[in-house]
DNA sequence: ACCTGCGGGGTTA
DNA sequence: TAACCCCGCAGGT
Protein backbone atom coordinates (compact mmCIF):
# COMPACT_ATOMS: atom_id res chain seq x y z
CA UNK A 1 0.00 0.00 0.00
CA UNK A 2 1.91 3.51 -1.09
CA UNK A 3 1.63 6.04 2.27
CA UNK A 4 -1.00 8.07 -0.04
CA UNK A 5 -3.86 5.51 0.17
CA UNK A 6 -3.89 5.98 4.10
CA UNK A 7 -6.42 8.09 4.71
CA UNK A 8 -5.46 10.49 8.12
CA UNK A 9 -6.73 8.15 10.63
CA UNK A 10 -4.33 5.78 9.38
CA UNK A 11 -1.58 8.29 9.17
CA UNK A 12 -1.97 8.98 12.77
CA UNK A 13 -1.92 5.31 13.83
CA UNK A 14 0.52 4.96 11.31
CA UNK A 15 3.12 7.95 12.82
CA UNK A 16 2.82 7.74 16.33
CA UNK A 17 6.23 8.17 18.15
CA UNK A 18 6.22 6.83 21.56
CA UNK A 19 7.20 9.84 22.98
CA UNK A 20 3.90 11.78 22.09
CA UNK A 21 1.45 13.07 24.01
CA UNK A 22 -1.42 11.39 22.63
CA UNK A 23 -1.47 8.46 20.72
CA UNK A 24 -3.68 6.75 18.81
CA UNK A 25 -7.05 5.39 20.30
CA UNK A 26 -8.46 4.88 17.41
CA UNK A 27 -6.81 1.91 16.22
CA UNK A 28 -8.68 -0.62 14.29
CA UNK A 29 -6.28 -3.71 14.58
CA UNK A 30 -4.00 -4.62 16.94
CA UNK A 31 -0.86 -6.38 16.09
CA UNK A 32 0.07 -10.10 16.92
CA UNK A 33 2.80 -10.08 19.71
CA UNK A 34 6.21 -10.00 17.92
CA UNK A 35 8.67 -12.30 20.15
CA UNK A 36 12.25 -10.73 17.91
CA UNK A 37 11.10 -7.39 17.02
CA UNK A 38 14.17 -5.82 15.20
CA UNK A 39 15.03 -2.77 13.43
CA UNK A 40 12.69 0.85 13.72
CA UNK A 41 9.71 -0.89 14.20
CA UNK A 42 6.28 -0.21 16.17
CA UNK A 43 3.58 -2.37 17.34
CA UNK A 44 0.41 -1.73 19.04
CA UNK A 45 -0.57 -4.23 21.02
CA UNK A 46 -3.62 -5.03 22.77
CA UNK A 47 -3.59 -4.49 26.76
CA UNK A 48 -5.45 -7.81 26.39
CA UNK A 49 -2.38 -9.51 25.42
CA UNK A 50 -0.38 -11.53 27.85
CA UNK A 51 3.22 -11.03 26.12
CA UNK A 52 2.62 -7.61 25.58
CA UNK A 53 1.71 -6.63 29.19
CA UNK A 54 4.98 -8.62 30.40
CA UNK A 55 6.79 -6.30 28.41
CA UNK A 56 8.47 -9.48 26.76
CA UNK A 57 10.91 -10.54 24.26
CA UNK A 58 13.05 -13.04 23.20
CA UNK A 59 15.71 -10.77 22.85
CA UNK A 60 17.53 -10.71 26.18
CA UNK A 61 16.31 -6.73 27.00
CA UNK A 62 17.22 -5.23 30.38
CA UNK A 63 15.27 -2.80 32.04
CA UNK A 64 17.38 0.74 31.05
CA UNK A 65 16.16 3.77 33.53
CA UNK A 66 15.25 6.73 31.50
CA UNK A 67 14.04 8.18 34.18
CA UNK A 68 10.50 8.79 32.85
CA UNK A 69 7.90 6.16 34.41
CA UNK A 70 5.56 6.48 31.89
CA UNK A 71 7.66 4.87 29.21
CA UNK A 72 9.39 1.83 29.88
CA UNK A 73 13.31 1.33 28.42
CA UNK A 74 14.61 -1.78 27.66
CA UNK A 75 18.16 -2.30 26.37
CA UNK A 76 19.50 -5.54 24.22
CA UNK A 77 22.06 -7.49 26.63
CA UNK A 78 23.12 -9.35 23.24
CA UNK A 79 23.97 -13.01 23.50
CA UNK A 80 26.52 -15.10 24.88
CA UNK A 81 28.67 -16.83 22.98
CA UNK A 82 31.78 -19.70 23.04
CA UNK A 83 35.31 -17.52 23.25
CA UNK A 84 36.30 -20.08 20.95
CA UNK A 85 33.11 -19.71 18.43
CA UNK A 86 33.52 -23.54 18.69
CA UNK A 87 31.14 -25.45 16.87
CA UNK A 88 28.69 -28.64 17.86
CA UNK A 89 28.30 -31.32 16.14
CA UNK A 90 25.95 -30.81 13.40
CA UNK A 91 28.03 -27.33 12.68
CA UNK A 92 26.07 -25.65 16.02
CA UNK A 93 27.19 -22.21 17.39
CA UNK A 94 26.44 -21.79 21.11
CA UNK A 95 24.09 -19.19 21.29
CA UNK A 96 22.89 -18.46 25.03
CA UNK A 97 20.69 -16.17 26.47
CA UNK A 98 22.35 -13.97 29.10
CA UNK A 99 21.14 -13.59 32.41
CA UNK A 100 19.11 -9.97 33.06
CA UNK A 101 20.32 -10.19 36.25
CA UNK A 102 23.91 -8.41 36.58
CA UNK A 103 24.91 -10.53 38.99
CA UNK A 104 24.14 -13.79 37.32
CA UNK A 105 25.26 -12.49 34.20
CA UNK A 106 28.84 -12.28 35.74
CA UNK A 107 28.38 -15.52 37.28
CA UNK A 108 27.39 -16.83 34.11
CA UNK A 109 29.95 -15.22 31.82
CA UNK A 110 32.22 -17.56 34.44
CA UNK A 111 31.09 -20.40 33.22
CA UNK A 112 32.25 -22.65 30.36
CA UNK A 113 31.50 -23.41 27.12
CA UNK A 114 29.07 -26.85 27.52
CA UNK A 115 30.59 -27.80 24.05
CA UNK A 116 34.30 -27.16 24.37
CA UNK A 117 34.93 -25.92 27.21
CA UNK A 118 36.10 -22.76 26.41
CA UNK A 119 35.20 -19.40 28.59
CA UNK A 120 32.09 -17.98 27.34
CA UNK A 121 31.84 -14.44 26.21
CA UNK A 122 29.64 -11.98 26.14
CA UNK A 123 28.71 -10.47 22.52
CA UNK A 124 27.11 -6.66 23.41
CA UNK A 125 24.28 -5.18 20.91
CA UNK A 126 25.61 -2.73 19.24
CA UNK A 127 22.72 -2.14 16.72
CA UNK A 128 21.77 1.31 17.49
CA UNK A 129 24.33 3.56 16.89
CA UNK A 130 26.88 1.67 18.82
CA UNK A 131 24.86 1.32 21.67
CA UNK A 132 22.29 -1.48 22.52
CA UNK A 133 19.15 -1.89 20.72
CA UNK A 134 16.49 0.25 22.66
CA UNK A 135 12.75 -0.75 23.25
CA UNK A 136 9.94 0.96 24.43
CA UNK A 137 6.88 0.20 26.02
CA UNK A 138 3.97 2.49 27.08
CA UNK A 139 0.67 1.68 28.23
CA UNK A 140 -2.34 3.91 26.85
CA UNK A 141 -5.51 3.42 27.34
CA UNK A 142 -6.42 0.04 25.69
CA UNK A 143 -2.95 -0.42 23.99
CA UNK A 144 0.06 -1.19 24.72
CA UNK A 145 2.63 0.71 22.38
CA UNK A 146 6.08 -0.84 21.59
CA UNK A 147 8.81 1.30 19.87
CA UNK A 148 11.73 -0.23 18.94
CA UNK A 149 15.13 1.36 17.83
CA UNK A 150 18.08 0.16 16.41
CA UNK A 151 18.70 -3.21 14.54
CA UNK A 152 20.55 -6.19 16.35
CA UNK A 153 23.83 -6.61 15.31
CA UNK A 154 24.48 -10.13 16.77
CA UNK A 155 23.11 -13.90 16.58
CA UNK A 156 19.48 -14.33 18.57
CA UNK A 157 20.10 -15.82 21.94
CA UNK A 158 17.99 -18.74 23.26
CA UNK A 159 14.52 -17.45 23.80
CA UNK A 160 13.21 -16.64 27.31
CA UNK A 161 11.90 -19.83 28.28
CA UNK A 162 14.77 -22.04 26.87
CA UNK A 163 16.96 -20.35 29.28
CA UNK A 164 14.02 -20.67 31.89
CA UNK A 165 13.58 -24.30 31.21
CA UNK A 166 17.03 -24.86 31.08
CA UNK A 167 17.74 -23.68 34.55
CA UNK A 168 14.68 -25.41 35.88
CA UNK A 169 15.90 -28.60 34.64
CA UNK A 170 19.11 -28.23 35.74
CA UNK A 171 17.84 -27.75 39.37
CA UNK A 172 15.73 -30.71 38.63
CA UNK A 173 19.00 -33.06 37.42
CA UNK A 174 21.11 -31.61 40.56
CA UNK A 175 18.25 -33.02 42.70
CA UNK A 176 17.54 -36.25 41.36
CA UNK A 177 21.35 -36.62 41.21
CA UNK A 178 21.74 -35.91 44.88
CA UNK A 179 18.95 -38.53 45.61
CA UNK A 180 20.41 -40.53 42.95
CA UNK A 181 24.11 -40.66 44.45
CA UNK A 182 23.08 -40.75 48.36
CA UNK A 183 20.86 -44.02 46.93
CA UNK A 184 23.76 -45.67 45.90
CA UNK A 185 26.52 -44.81 48.66
CA UNK A 186 25.51 -46.12 52.15
CA UNK A 187 21.92 -43.86 52.82
CA UNK A 188 23.47 -43.01 55.76
CA UNK A 189 27.22 -41.51 54.04
CA UNK A 190 27.45 -37.86 54.27
CA UNK A 191 28.45 -36.10 51.24
CA UNK A 192 32.14 -35.29 51.27
CA UNK A 193 33.58 -32.07 52.09
CA UNK A 194 34.02 -29.95 48.88
CA UNK A 195 32.11 -32.67 47.11
CA UNK A 196 29.93 -31.23 44.24
CA UNK A 197 27.62 -31.98 41.77
CA UNK A 198 29.61 -29.62 39.11
CA UNK A 199 27.42 -29.04 36.29
CA UNK A 200 30.72 -27.96 34.43
CA UNK A 201 31.56 -31.54 34.84
CA UNK A 202 28.84 -32.90 33.59
CA UNK A 203 29.23 -34.86 30.23
CA UNK A 204 27.76 -33.49 27.55
CA UNK A 205 25.43 -36.41 26.58
CA UNK A 206 23.54 -36.49 29.70
CA UNK A 207 21.12 -34.26 28.20
CA UNK A 208 19.36 -37.60 27.72
CA UNK A 209 19.83 -39.48 30.72
CA UNK A 210 18.38 -35.97 32.80
CA UNK A 211 15.40 -36.49 30.43
CA UNK A 212 14.93 -39.75 32.05
CA UNK A 213 15.80 -39.16 35.35
CA UNK A 214 13.27 -36.36 35.84
CA UNK A 215 10.84 -36.93 38.55
CA UNK A 216 7.63 -37.64 37.70
CA UNK A 217 6.53 -34.60 39.64
CA UNK A 218 8.23 -32.52 37.11
CA UNK A 219 7.72 -34.44 34.39
CA UNK A 220 4.61 -35.52 34.82
CA UNK A 221 2.36 -32.69 32.97
CA UNK A 222 5.61 -32.72 30.48
CA UNK A 223 5.32 -36.48 28.97
CA UNK A 224 2.36 -38.47 28.30
CA UNK A 225 5.16 -41.31 29.15
CA UNK A 226 6.58 -42.31 31.85
CA UNK A 227 10.14 -40.61 32.28
CA UNK A 228 11.86 -43.99 32.03
CA UNK A 229 10.25 -44.77 28.80
CA UNK A 230 12.84 -43.26 26.59
CA UNK A 231 13.51 -42.05 23.32
CA UNK A 232 10.95 -42.16 20.79
CA UNK A 233 7.77 -42.40 22.64
CA UNK A 234 9.26 -39.60 24.59
CA UNK A 235 10.90 -37.70 21.58
CA UNK A 236 7.41 -37.70 19.88
CA UNK A 237 5.63 -36.87 22.92
CA UNK A 238 7.85 -33.37 22.93
CA UNK A 239 6.60 -32.61 19.60
CA UNK A 240 2.53 -32.83 20.30
CA UNK A 241 1.99 -29.30 20.96
CA UNK A 242 3.69 -27.26 18.19
CA UNK A 243 3.05 -26.69 15.04
CA UNK A 244 1.73 -24.67 12.47
CA UNK A 245 -1.67 -24.74 14.30
CA UNK A 246 -0.22 -22.55 17.20
CA UNK A 247 -0.51 -19.01 17.85
CA UNK A 248 1.70 -16.41 16.97
CA UNK A 249 1.96 -15.27 21.10
CA UNK A 250 4.48 -16.03 23.54
CA UNK A 251 3.66 -18.18 25.84
CA UNK A 252 1.29 -17.43 28.49
CA UNK A 253 3.73 -17.96 31.56
CA UNK A 254 1.50 -16.85 33.67
CA UNK A 255 -2.07 -15.27 34.34
CA UNK A 256 -1.49 -13.16 37.21
CA UNK A 257 0.00 -10.16 36.30
CA UNK A 258 -2.37 -6.87 36.12
CA UNK A 259 -2.36 -4.76 32.99
CA UNK A 260 -3.49 -1.44 34.96
CA UNK A 261 -0.43 -1.56 37.36
CA UNK A 262 1.33 0.96 34.91
CA UNK A 263 -1.75 2.93 33.89
CA UNK A 264 -1.98 3.62 38.24
CA UNK A 265 1.61 5.36 38.00
CA UNK A 266 1.08 6.24 34.20
CA UNK A 267 -2.29 8.44 35.03
CA UNK A 268 -0.79 10.64 37.20
CA UNK A 269 0.85 13.32 34.43
CA UNK A 270 -1.46 13.91 31.60
CA UNK A 271 0.52 16.89 29.78
CA UNK A 272 4.02 16.28 27.25
CA UNK A 273 5.59 13.11 28.54
CA UNK A 274 9.06 14.36 29.20
CA UNK A 275 11.82 13.55 26.45
CA UNK A 276 12.88 9.89 26.90
CA UNK A 277 15.91 10.99 24.99
CA UNK A 278 17.20 8.83 22.67
CA UNK A 279 13.80 8.66 20.99
CA UNK A 280 14.59 11.91 19.51
CA UNK A 281 17.68 10.12 17.76
CA UNK A 282 17.95 9.77 14.26
CA UNK A 283 18.04 6.56 13.20
CA UNK A 284 21.46 4.99 12.62
CA UNK A 285 22.54 1.91 11.45
CA UNK A 286 24.78 -0.95 13.32
CA UNK A 287 27.93 -0.59 13.55
CA UNK A 288 30.52 -2.46 14.24
CA UNK A 289 33.06 -1.07 16.85
CA UNK A 290 34.58 -4.06 17.61
CA UNK A 291 36.40 -6.35 14.59
CA UNK A 292 36.38 -9.13 16.00
CA UNK A 293 32.41 -9.02 16.31
CA UNK A 294 32.36 -8.07 12.51
CA UNK A 295 34.49 -10.76 11.93
CA UNK A 296 32.08 -13.32 13.88
CA UNK A 297 28.89 -11.43 12.34
CA UNK A 298 30.38 -12.06 8.45
CA UNK A 299 31.42 -15.43 9.04
CA UNK A 300 27.96 -16.20 10.75
CA UNK A 301 26.72 -14.26 7.83
CA UNK A 302 28.86 -16.13 5.02
CA UNK A 303 27.33 -19.73 6.89
CA UNK A 304 24.07 -18.43 6.72
CA UNK A 305 21.37 -21.21 9.15
CA UNK A 306 18.95 -23.49 8.87
CA UNK A 307 16.48 -23.38 11.03
CA UNK A 308 15.34 -26.54 10.47
CA UNK A 309 18.68 -27.54 11.81
CA UNK A 310 18.24 -25.84 15.06
CA UNK A 311 15.50 -27.83 15.80
CA UNK A 312 15.21 -29.74 18.42
CA UNK A 313 16.43 -33.28 18.54
CA UNK A 314 17.17 -35.50 21.54
CA UNK A 315 20.37 -36.68 22.21
CA UNK A 316 19.20 -39.98 21.18
CA UNK A 317 18.07 -41.97 18.63
CA UNK A 318 15.69 -39.84 16.53
CA UNK A 319 13.90 -42.45 14.23
CA UNK A 320 10.97 -39.88 13.01
CA UNK A 321 12.23 -39.23 9.26
CA UNK A 322 8.95 -37.70 7.98
CA UNK A 323 6.29 -35.56 9.49
CA UNK A 324 2.63 -35.80 8.77
CA UNK A 325 2.32 -32.29 8.92
CA UNK A 326 1.89 -31.95 5.27
CA UNK A 327 3.98 -28.06 4.62
CA UNK A 328 3.04 -25.94 2.26
CA UNK A 329 6.19 -25.73 1.14
CA UNK A 330 6.95 -29.46 0.23
CA UNK A 331 10.36 -28.46 -1.59
CA UNK A 332 11.88 -26.48 0.79
CA UNK A 333 14.29 -28.01 3.29
CA UNK A 334 11.61 -28.96 5.64
CA UNK A 335 11.36 -32.10 4.06
CA UNK A 336 14.99 -32.32 3.63
CA UNK A 337 15.30 -31.81 7.52
CA UNK A 338 12.94 -34.82 8.64
CA UNK A 339 14.52 -37.20 6.15
CA UNK A 340 17.76 -36.83 7.72
CA UNK A 341 17.45 -36.16 10.69
CA UNK A 342 20.28 -38.74 12.61
CA UNK A 343 19.41 -42.10 13.58
CA UNK A 344 22.36 -41.74 15.90
CA UNK A 345 22.74 -40.32 19.16
CA UNK A 346 26.35 -39.12 18.11
CA UNK A 347 24.74 -36.68 15.63
CA UNK A 348 22.19 -35.43 17.95
CA UNK A 349 24.04 -33.27 20.17
CA UNK A 350 22.47 -30.12 19.95
CA UNK A 351 20.13 -27.92 21.29
CA UNK A 352 16.66 -29.20 21.95
CA UNK A 353 14.24 -27.15 20.38
CA UNK A 354 10.83 -26.23 20.84
CA UNK A 355 9.00 -25.56 18.09
CA UNK A 356 8.18 -29.29 16.81
CA UNK A 357 5.00 -29.30 13.94
CA UNK A 358 2.25 -30.02 15.42
CA UNK A 359 -0.37 -31.08 12.83
CA UNK A 360 -3.42 -31.05 15.10
CA UNK A 361 -3.66 -29.41 18.09
CA UNK A 362 -3.82 -25.62 18.98
CA UNK A 363 -3.10 -25.30 22.57
CA UNK A 364 -3.44 -21.30 22.07
CA UNK A 365 -7.27 -21.11 20.94
CA UNK A 366 -8.51 -19.10 23.52
CA UNK A 367 -5.59 -17.06 22.65
CA UNK A 368 -6.14 -16.49 19.14
CA UNK A 369 -6.00 -12.81 17.84
CA UNK A 370 -9.14 -11.72 16.52
CA UNK A 371 -7.64 -11.35 13.06
CA UNK A 372 -5.36 -14.25 13.34
CA UNK A 373 -6.38 -16.01 9.87
CA UNK A 374 -5.37 -12.42 8.33
CA UNK A 375 -2.11 -13.31 9.87
CA UNK A 376 -1.13 -16.96 10.29
CA UNK A 377 0.24 -18.62 7.00
CA UNK A 378 1.60 -21.55 6.72
CA UNK A 379 5.22 -21.95 7.85
CA UNK A 380 7.81 -23.09 5.14
CA UNK A 381 9.63 -25.01 7.92
CA UNK A 382 8.75 -25.91 11.33
CA UNK A 383 10.65 -23.83 13.68
CA UNK A 384 10.82 -20.48 13.75
CA UNK A 385 13.06 -19.85 16.53
CA UNK A 386 15.70 -20.80 14.47
CA UNK A 387 18.24 -18.86 16.70
CA UNK A 388 18.65 -21.28 20.07
CA UNK A 389 21.38 -21.35 21.37
CA UNK A 390 22.99 -24.03 19.34
CA UNK A 391 23.20 -22.42 15.97
CA UNK A 392 23.56 -24.52 12.71
CA UNK A 393 25.80 -23.40 9.87
CA UNK A 394 24.54 -25.38 6.98
CA UNK A 395 22.74 -22.25 4.86
CA UNK A 396 19.24 -22.68 4.19
CA UNK A 397 17.88 -21.55 0.97
CA UNK A 398 15.11 -19.43 2.97
CA UNK A 399 17.21 -17.59 5.12
CA UNK A 400 20.66 -16.34 5.96
CA UNK A 401 22.62 -14.02 8.18
CA UNK A 402 22.05 -10.58 6.51
CA UNK A 403 24.40 -8.12 7.28
CA UNK A 404 23.45 -5.32 10.10
CA UNK A 405 22.37 -2.44 8.02
CA UNK A 406 20.52 -4.72 5.25
CA UNK A 407 17.04 -4.82 5.05
CA UNK A 408 17.51 -8.64 5.41
CA UNK A 409 16.28 -9.04 9.10
CA UNK A 410 17.93 -11.94 11.61
CA UNK A 411 14.18 -14.22 10.84
CA UNK A 412 12.00 -14.17 7.92
CA UNK A 413 9.04 -11.91 8.24
CA UNK A 414 7.47 -12.63 11.54
CA UNK A 415 3.89 -13.02 9.75
CA UNK A 416 5.43 -16.18 8.06
CA UNK A 417 7.55 -17.90 10.80
CA UNK A 418 5.95 -17.09 13.90
CA UNK A 419 4.41 -20.26 15.34
CA UNK A 420 3.17 -20.71 18.53
CA UNK A 421 4.93 -22.78 21.58
CA UNK A 422 3.50 -24.13 24.81
CA UNK A 423 6.01 -23.03 27.69
CA UNK A 424 5.44 -26.30 29.39
CA UNK A 425 6.02 -28.56 26.51
CA UNK A 426 8.77 -25.86 25.93
CA UNK A 427 10.42 -26.48 28.89
CA UNK A 428 10.97 -30.61 27.48
CA UNK A 429 12.61 -29.08 24.62
CA UNK A 430 15.34 -27.33 26.28
CA UNK A 431 18.54 -26.74 25.84
CA UNK A 432 19.62 -29.42 28.35
CA UNK A 433 23.56 -28.07 28.83
CA UNK A 434 24.06 -27.61 32.74
CA UNK A 435 24.64 -23.64 32.36
CA UNK A 436 23.93 -20.26 34.69
C1' DA B 1 18.12 -17.70 42.25
C1' DC B 2 16.55 -14.97 39.04
C1' DC B 3 13.37 -11.64 36.62
C1' DT B 4 11.25 -7.24 36.47
C1' DG B 5 10.28 -2.48 37.28
C1' DC B 6 11.61 1.53 39.66
C1' DG B 7 14.42 5.22 40.74
C1' DG B 8 18.79 7.49 42.61
C1' DG B 9 22.79 8.94 40.89
C1' DG B 10 27.25 9.09 38.06
C1' DT B 11 29.58 10.08 33.52
C1' DT B 12 30.07 12.11 29.12
C1' DA B 13 29.31 15.21 25.27
C1' DT C 1 20.21 18.83 28.86
C1' DA C 2 20.21 14.40 26.96
C1' DA C 3 22.12 10.32 26.30
C1' DC C 4 24.34 6.54 28.34
C1' DC C 5 25.44 3.56 32.37
C1' DC C 6 25.61 1.26 37.22
C1' DC C 7 23.58 0.08 41.33
C1' DG C 8 20.33 -1.28 44.91
C1' DC C 9 15.71 -2.13 46.31
C1' DA C 10 11.25 -4.39 46.34
C1' DG C 11 8.00 -7.53 44.66
C1' DG C 12 7.21 -11.47 42.18
C1' DT C 13 7.98 -16.26 40.24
Amino acid sequence: MEPNDFSSEDKEILNWDINDIKLPQNVKKTDRFREWPDSYTKHIYSSEDKSAQRHLSSWAMRNTNNHNSRILKKSCLGVVVCSRDCSAKGGRKIHLRPAICDKARQKQQRKRCPNCDAPLKLVPCRGHGGFPVTNFWRHEGRYIFFQSKGEHDHPKPETKSEAEARRTVRKVHTASSSISLNLKRNPETKSLPGETQSQGSLPLTWPFQESVQLPSSYSGHLMANAPQQNSLNDCLSFSKSYGPGGSTDLPDLTSTLDPTKLHEKRKLSGSRLYSSGDLLHPSTSGVYSDPSDLQTWNRNAALGRNPLNDSCYPNYAFPVTSWPYNFSSSQNSSEQFYQQIPLEPSAAKASCHSLWPNPGSNLYEDKVHVDFNSYVQPPAYPSPQEDSFLFPYPSHPHQQYPLPGKIGKWDVDEDVTYMGFDYYNNEMLLNFYPLR
